[in-house]
DNA sequence: ATCCTTATTGATAATGGTTATCATTATCAA
DNA sequence: TTGATAATGATAACCATTATCAATAAGGAT
């Protein structure tokens, strides 16, 4: 199951390269392997020392240009957290909200609810503000982690 | 009453320093009012730069070590954001949200509320996490710089 | 399958923000 | 006012990120 996700997205991730006329090298390949084969959010530096596993690593330089291009592709997010905001983690349409555990790193993606759509659209009636985009992070222990 | 605001916060802030034995000086004087006086986060070097303006100016290296300071004591928060992540604001406790206009980068504080909660107790008994910390930001345009 | 164009890479230098060092200075309790 | 020492400023060190450029490899054309 986590395989077949991880796979998903990898498809997907090349034929957005491909349809935006990006080619395929091996150096974005290990890049986008091991985002989408990690469950926690990883930052740049992360990704380049878990690359040095590898048979060829792709140099340092490759790493940031190769998130450069997934971010402007939209197909990864920055997670911003409490002790640090250069976390990388694969791209969420829509609007969803983020859970995650202090312990672990785990993330989970939470459906937005009316509710907060709710509460968002008083206090653009309260405020005056044209509100076009919100975050709503959790932060909290899983319940494996809990035991 | 922006001063009132600015100078209540001041000796709220030297308090502080006091009750924990810092001493206050100079150059923890400028940096703290500069961040008292401006109505949008600021980073580090921001602060730096607006302290140039100054007849002696503080250091760069004290500019971060109040910063430090006033982080582990608690009087400011850092602000993230769509475009990064290092802006200084004043702290404010409780469940607070934020609402940040795209353009003029003016903040406005809005208190948590009852639906909020609620639909936070329902992710934790969905998915079994405890959650100690969530945060809302709302980005948009203000009344004033969407005429 | 091979060739050719050129996008991409790797190595490394440059940059810029943040932290560490240490002799000098200024705070503040006595 | 004095003295102990916390704090400062100047600057070196550090580290993450970006820029440079000759060498390489992707992938369309043949």
């Amino acid at each position: 199951m986590l395989v077949d996700q991880t796979s998903q997205l990898l498809s997907h991730w090349k034929n957005s390269l491909h349809q935006h006329g990006y080619r395929v090298t091996q150096p974005r390949l290990q890049v986008m392997e091991i985002i989408a084969a990690t469950q926690i959010p990883l930052t740049p530096q992360d990704i380049y020392h878990k690359s040095l596993d590898l048979e060829s690593p792709p140099g340092i330089a490759s790493v940031y240009r190769t998130l450069e291009m997934m971010d402007v592709l939209g197909l990864i997010q920055q997670i911003h957290q409490p002790g640090g905001c250069h976390g990388i983690w694969p791209a969420v349409d829509g609007h969803k909200h983020l859970l995650m555990c202090r312990n672990c790193g785990q993330m989970q993606v939470i459906e937005g609810n009316e509710e907060i759509e709710e509460y968002i659209r008083r206090i653009e009636e309260y405020t005056g503000f044209e509100v076009d985009e919100h975050w709503l992070q959790l932060f909290g222990i899983c319940r494996g982690c809990s035991k």
